[in-house]
Order: structure tokens, then sequence, then C-alpha cells
DNA sequence: AAAACCTTCAACCGCTCATCA
DNA sequence: GTGATGAGCGGTTGAAGGTTT
């Protein structure tokens, strides 16, 4: 939070300054304004807004005072267990693309979500990764989800070795180097009584896929992001454009920006960094919007 | 009770990208 | 082709409030 400066010096928006601009905090005069204008005149171009609102403010504080905070359809609080979830797992797809995350969770802001992880998640997978046996029944005994989220979603890997014979190198996007994700939505299929079912079809170089049986009993395929032997890599398509070829839920070998972590996938793909790099985003988020059990309310 | 420390999150900054003249 | 401008994004900052010592 900054203080209010009234009376800052102009600049720091980028483009010239004519008028002295506020900068820091916004008075509840000033979002009324913004408020005002914004639901009577609707978005125009940012300088504009901000000058036809009649604020000393420059059209990009406008704009992220409108879309973090004024909004009429943003939820306020806490982050429910599900929205936890959905976030893990698409900072898990996405890395750090707050905004194609604050996409997919209704009323969530991309600034909000970015300020749960940094402070919330970043804070939970370090204490994970420091304390050897965490996910005992009694650090969370009540089943509350903040407190197992990570002991059920993500494992440190000694933990994940003794669960698994096999390696579970999916969703490895998280640079963190001891962790790794086994239920993508324990509270989808703990608290909501959908079954989750890793439809095993392991290999080391290729990993397994992974998924969960909708309500409806159709089976979502979770999209898989590891890297894969070639001889499975028929997914991929070939765009129209320019006959570039595209990867829709896999990685093939001949994706440049992969290609180093081929070489070493396999039991310690779990370490590697990952990149989406030029992935269709839509093809491998298609599905998410359509999780069961994210019919969020705006509060 | 008070100081020190920690956490949260609103807001800023700098950058990239798209559009337009 | 190029520069100006605006929108949008992710990283970072820093004050307020909470917690611990």
């Amino acid at each position: 939070m900054r203080k209010p400066d009234a009376a800052a010096p102009g600049g720091g928006c980028g483009g010239p300054a004519p008028t002295k601009l506020r900068k820091g905090l916004w008075s509840p005069e000033e979002d009324d304004k913004l408020r005002t204008y914004m639901l009577n005149n609707g978005q125009g171009c940012w300088s504009d807004v901000a000058r036809n609102a009649g604020l000393q403010r420059c059209g990009k504080s406008c704009r992220l005072r409108w879309i973090n905070y004024l909004r009429p359809d943003l939820k306020r609080g806490a982050f429910s267990p599900q929205e936890e979830d959905l976030v893990i797992h698409l900072h898990s797809l996405l890395g750090n693309r707050w905004s194609q995350i604050a996409a997919r969770l209704p009323g969530r802001t991309d600034n909000e979500i970015k300020n749960f992880w940094n402070s919330t998640i970043k804070k939970r997978l370090k204490n994970l990764s420091s304390t050897p046996s965490p996910n005992t029944s009694s650090d969370s005994p009540s089943g509350d989800s903040k407190s197992n989220l990570f002991p059920t979603f993500l494992l440190g890997q000694d933990q994940q070795q003794q669960q698994n014979s096999i390696d579970f190198p999916i969703f490895a996007a998280d640079p963190s180097p001891s962790v790794i994700a086994l239920d993508p939505f324990p509270l989808l299929s703990t608290t909501h009584g959908i079954p989750f079912f890793p439809s095993a079809a392991p290999t080391f170089t290729g990993g397994v896929e992974m998924g969960f049986y909708r309500e409806d009993d159709s089976f979502f395929n979770l999209p898989l992001l590891q890297s894969v032997n070639t001889t499975t890599t028929t997914a991929t398509a070939t765009a129209a454009t320019g006959g570039e070829t595209k990867h829709s839920n896999y990685l093939i070998n001949n994706n440049p920006k992969m290609e180093s972590m081929n070489g070493g996938v396999g039991a310690n793909f779990i370490h590697e960094e990952f990149s989406m790099g030029e992935w269709e985003l839509e093809d491998l988020m298609k599905d998410v919007p359509s999780f069961p059990c994210l019919n969020f309310q705006v509060q």
C-alpha cells in the first residue's frame, strides 16, 4: 500500500503529464468518481476516462483501480479451497501468467492471484520443502483444506516416491525442486465425491495420463505437461497458418524450447523448470472452465 | 506495553505488444 | 518502415495491520 500522495509530480505512468497527477492510495471520493463514470459510460480510452471522470490520475492508474478493485463483478475475500486448487493447477500449467489464470477464475484479478500465490502458496511450498514429514495427521486433523491442500496435492519428492513406485513427472512447472503434483484436485475428488482416477499408462519417457471423471461420467484428461516420446506425439496438430507445427496437449521433441528438457526427462524431470513454450494455450486450457464445482458466486 | 518482526495486498514501475498516422 | 500512443502484463515496492518477543 502506498500512502496518498496528493501532489505527486506528474509522470510515472508513461507519457506527458500536463497537470499534477495523484499517486498512491485512492480516496473514497476518487473511487466514487471512477465507478460512476465507468458505470455510466463504460470503458473507453483510459486517459479519457481519467480526464472525463474528473480524476487527477493517469489512465493507467484508473485502469488498475477499476480492474483490481471497483469492477462490480469482483469477488472479495479469501480464496475458497476450490479456487486454491484451481490456482495451483493453473499455475502448474501456465506459470506466472497471472492474467491467464485470472481469466479462468471468475471474480478474481491477476493482481489478487499473484499476491495470493506469492504470499500464501509460495510460503506453503517453502514450508513443505523444508519439512521432512509434514503430511501427518496431526498437522491437519480437521481436514481443513487450507492445511491439507499441499499434503494431498503437492508432496515432497521423498513422500511422492513413497507413494508411487513410478515417477510422476506431471505438472512440474513450479521450479521448486521438491514439489510434484499427484492429485490435481484433491478437494474436487474428496469433498465433492468426484473420484479421481489417474488412468495409469506410466512410462518413464512419457509420464502418465491423468484426469478425473466428471459427475456425468465423462473423463476429463488433464493436459499432459511433460515431455513425451516422439512416438506418442500424434496429438500434434499442424496449424493452417504457414504449416507451423503447434502443440495441443503434448510436447514434441522437435520443439527447440523443450529439447533440453527431453534430454533430462524421466526420473529427474521434476527438477526441471518448465516452460510453456509456444503451446496453444486455449487448446491446453479448453476444459478448465468446465471443471465441476467452480460455480463461483460473486459476493 | 512496546518494540521488532512478519504478512498482506494495493499500487507503482518498466516493459512488451498492438494499433494508427 | 517508423515513431507515437495506449493497453495490458508481470515484477516489485512499501505502508498498514497483525503477530511475536
